[in-house]
This record gives structure tokens, sequence and C-alpha cells, in this order.
DNA sequence: CTGTTAGCGCATTCAT
DNA sequence: ATGAATGCGCTAACAG
């Protein structure tokens, strides 16, 4: 792993690794033809500026760095190819990981990011986390940073979010005026945002209809949650009407155990999920759910942090609120 | 970002910034007790040792990059996270970029992780790659990678891959076994071995059956593609038996036209994938889809990796092989 | 066991 | 317009 340095170029050339460094970055001073000559040379000698000692000096490195909880399903990966569109347009690299859900690999990632001076954040939150404190440091030692999605309220940052209540309440709309009035909410995590407006936006569409509060029963963002949830339902012959989901997975899951159970929907029991997974619209009978623009997230996030990166100090945190679409599929059809 | 330097430390104890560095690389003589107050210090100051000027001066990073054509599916996602089990463990952390299949993307990738001093590179290739030269010469400079699924043969590296032959030989035979004698391939890109193989493999079983090789139908790893393919079959009256696709997209994409034209599955045309996707077993009918062992692909490659990072010029590449399962579904029942 | 020194590869100030 | 010298933050060889 030789590496080729500005030295090497420069000694070839005759010439003072700065008139070489100055034709690497063409602020300075430097006559047109020795500055081609040397970038020519550079070329055929296989020389790259080293970005590890560019780094350490200018403190950037044109890389922007995101974290998602995980990317298993399509949600994030789409999200971040609308966020590598923007970036990479702009001559940033794009460098991804996972805190697989977890607080700790979550603040791990973020460190490695830091420690490798990325010169810029977006992150969406695993479930698990609790701790902001580190965040709000890092916000503080002016670390620009783009939260989307998975957010909490009290972080001083920008943020790209969805707006949940909205959709949450015209999905249990939909479900209302199909005629259902014993409807269960199946909740995200408590502690994230989304969770919390996705349950409110169902309470104030029953209360819009005059409907008593539907029941909300405890669920993560996996098959395996709904299905147990589901499987408890049947177990203690307390099955709803319909299920309104914070989640396709919770959603799915739960759905499969109905149907194993010889319930037939939406028929004996209907179904909307949240979050437009690839799944919804494949399986039987497809899934409603809302959808979001997550490509569009994506590209919103990058955005504000491009701004917030070139403008620095003076920058003003925002939140952009994005819109959605409720597609209704079988599972909710009157029928 | 005011960066706590070594220095600062140093400063604060009145000590040499030598000390300061021992104490956070134990591999020096340092009193244990110095080393502690240094550590306690450093830790009560927020001070981290840099790593970037470490790398400049180390040539080592613990830092492994992933690249891959796309995660949107969840063979990728999986597949990393079998990686980073093994590689975080062990002190890496992972970063990951993807290539959206494009040839000139990835090589970009590359260049990053490469400039960024990963210890090493875990690669997928994309559908587009044609140039595999650079990568030549990157072997060539003890950069360790090991590539898996999407490989070319004369790469003188570590591979994983899938039993593509022996896997789409059953795949076939399964169709033939069934009865059907008139059975389309959907291919993989040409270029990928794994595309050949798998069409070697549909070829061998029909040999084995003494049955006239069936016929074999250019298309690419999309839904997109797949069904584009099957409209023209269904426009050109030249629908087969059956159809075995070298990926569950393409399988799926064309699974879809038949349906909407009326075809019922599989009673007029069977379907058989491969690369168990998520849908393969929610969709209906459920598609009968070879399975490749993901996370196992994942742990594998990070193990081969941090082999030859270890062992570093003595390594001799190998290519190790894995197995995987027919998931037999309704879309290719004996009706 | 600890301090001094040099240098990783580069950008930049100050000379010329 | 170009070269010499300094230092980013750190590790490692060499002294002591």
């Amino acid at each position: 792993m030789k590496h080729i340095t500005i030295k090497d170029v420069a000694r070839k050339l005759n010439v003072s690794v700065s008139t070489v460094s100055r034709a690497f970055n063409d602020k300075y001073d430097i006559r047109t033809e020795t500055k081609e000559l040397i970038l020519k040379t550079a070329e055929e000698m296989g020389y790259r500026p080293n970005p590890i000692a560019r780094k350490l000096i200018q403190q950037r490195s044109l890389n922007i760095g995101i974290i998602v909880p995980e990317f298993v399903n399509s949600f994030f990966p789409e999200v971040i190819m609308g966020a590598q569109e923007i970036l990479l347009e702009k001559g940033y690299q794009v460098l991804i990981m996972q805190s697989n859900e977890s607080w700790e690999t979550e603040f791990n990632n973020v460190k490695t990011m830091v420690d490798n001076m990325v010169d810029g954040l977006i992150i969406s939150l695993s479930c698990e986390n609790q701790n902001i404190e580190n965040y709000k440091k890092l916000i503080d030692s002016d670390m620009p940073i783009v939260f989307f999605n998975r957010v909490v309220e009290d972080l001083p940052a920008s943020k790209v979010v969805f707006d949940d209540f909205k959709w949450a309440f015209f999905a249990t709309e939909h479900l209302l005026v199909q005629g259902h009035r014993d409807i269960v909410h199946l909740t995200g995590p408590k502690n994230l945002t989304l969770s919390k407006n996705r349950l409110k936006g169902f309470d104030a569409a029953h209360r819009k209809y005059k409907v008593p509060l539907g029941r909300k029963v405890a669920c993560s963002f996996s098959m395996e949650a709904g299905a147990k949830v589901a499987l408890e339902m049947i177990e203690n012959k307390e099955v709803p009407s319909a299920i309104f989901a914070a989640s396709d997975q919770s959603a799915i899951g739960a759905m499969k155990v109905f149907k194993e159970h010889g319930y037939e929907i939406p028929k004996d029991i209907a179904f909307v999920g949240f979050s437009e997974s690839r799944l919804a619209e494949h399986i039987v009978p497809a899934l409603t759910s809302v959808s979001q623009p997550t490509r569009d997230i994506g590209q919103t996030a990058a955005n504000l942090l491009l701004e917030q990166i070139e403008t620095k100090g003076l920058f003003v945190p925002q939140t952009i609120v994005l819109n959605g679409r409720l597609n209704v599929r079988e599972s909710s059809m009157k029928i």
C-alpha cells in the first residue's frame, strides 16, 4: 500500500511541495502552465491528495454521515437514496451506519463519524434511545445535525418529520367512516414522538366522530410483535372489528395470525398500517396504509444539512413537516 | 468544534505528550498510576484521541468498508448485518456505501474508502461492472478485499459465493419433476458469474432429465424487467408452462403481469424465483424460491477479511461456497 | 519509566 | 509566481 505523496510529485518535477499543493487547490496564484503540467504528471503518477492529511489540517472532510436504526425494511434505504442524490451532486460522499435499534451502537456510530470528521450528520434515532444529552453537547459544539423520522422534541436541531398526527387521524377516520366502532391501535415505541402523534391522531378521529376512544396496545415495529399481540387478542377473546397499527410490520404480523386462525380480512377484522412498506401492496389482502415520501424526506434532510453547513453559526434550526397519502386497499374495504 | 488535543492533557498534568500517548496505547512501558491518572483526567476533559491523526501515522483505521449495489431489497442489508456482527466484536467500525448499480459510483466509493484508509473492503459488484483492472491494481497494492455474491472469476481475491449452479439445478429439477417440459429461464445480468452459473444449472437439469434445453430470456434483477418480459411473452403468444427466474424480483414482476392477464398460478404457469426476498412468502400465491444464507455470507466474508488483514502478505485467497435451500411454495405446487 | 525529537501528508503564511 | 518553514494531532524511535 505504498502511497504516492505530494513530495514524489514535487521531486519529479523539481518544484516545491507547496507548488504542487497550489495546483490542487486553485485558490492560489499559480501559473496556468505549471499547474497543468503538475496536474498531468500527478495523474500519470497515480497521485491523489490524501484526504486524511487534508482533513487533519482543513478540519473538513466532504463526508456526510447518515445513521439509521435499521435497513432491512425499505423505508430507510429509500430515505438514504434521496439524501445521497443531493449530497453526491454537491461533492459529498455519504457514509452510512446502522444502530440496530441499539442506543449504545448508535452513539458509537456517532463517535466514529465525528472522529472521522464528517462535516455533518443525518440521524434517525433508535427506538431504544433515551439519553439525548450527548446530542445536546454535540449540537452545542457546532456539529451540523439534521434529525428525521425518529426525532425527539427538545433537541435544538433541524428536523424533517412526517405529519403523523394528521395521517393517523385520516387513517382512523377511514376506518370509522367504514362503520367500525371498536378499533384497536397498535402503538409504536412509547418514547418516540411519532408514536405519540400517531396515537393522538387516533384519539382525535374518535373524538371528531363522537366515538368512545379505542383501546391501545403497546407494540414495537416488528412482525413478531404484531403477531404476539394478535395471538393475545384471540386468546383473550378481545378481537376488535378493526386494527390501526403504527407500522406496516406490526399490521402484517397481526394479519398473518388472524388469517391463520380463520379470520377473514376485512370481513371479520379490518386492517390499516402505517408507513408504506414494499410488502403492503403485495400481500393478500393488500394492506391499506399511510405512505410517506421517503425520497423527499432524504432530499429535504440533505438540503437542510447543506444549508446549515454553509451558513455555519448563524443558522436557525427549522422543522419541516412533510405530507403523505393514504393508500386504501382491500384490507380495509367495505364489504 | 474545538477539539481537546493530547497537548491539552499533557499540559494540564505537566507530562509530555508521549506519556499521554503511551497511556492510550498500552503497549509501552508506563507506570500504572500515571497511566490511570492520565486516563482519568483525559476522560474528565472530554479528550479522545483523534483517529484522523492516528490514521495518518499508523496506516490503519480500524474501519472496514462495505460496498453493495443497492439495499432496498433485504438481501444486502442482511449480509451487512452478518458482517457487522463479526466486525464490531473485533473492534472494527463498519462504513457502508451503495453503488446504485453504477460502475462509476462504485469506484468512487472504493476511492473514498481507500482514501479514508479503511483496513479492508467487502464488496459486491454492481451489475454494470465490466472493468476490473482497478480492482486488480488495488489487490496488487495489498489492500485486503473480499468479494461476495456478485463476483467475477479472474480476480485474485477471496470470495464468498453461493452455489448458484447447484441450486439453479435443484430449482429447475423441481419444475421438471412436476412435469413441466417448457420452462423459460429469466437470466440475470450477463457479466455476473452468478448469472452464468444459474443458467448452467438450468441447462444441466434439463440434460439430466433428457429434456430439450429451455429458452432463456435476458432480464435484469428488477420487477420492472420481469414485468416487461412477461408482457412480451403474452403478446407473442409464447407463454411457457413454467418460469425459473434468476431473481425473486423478476419472478414477482412477471407473476404480477400474468395474474393481471388472467393466468392462474401455478395452474396456467408455474414460477420459481431465486434468492429469497422478504416478499416471496407473503405474496399470493407464495413464491417458490431458493434462499441464500445471507447472515452467514456476511459473517464468512468478515472472517475471511479479518484473517487476511492479520496475516497480511502471506495470505492465499480462498473461495468459500455456501449452501442454500429450496423453499417450495404454492407458485410451483402440483395441482 | 519518561521526555525529546522527528515525521505521517498536506495547506498555508511569509518570504523572495 | 514560487520556495521555505510551520504545524494540524498524533505515534515511535531514541535518549536518558
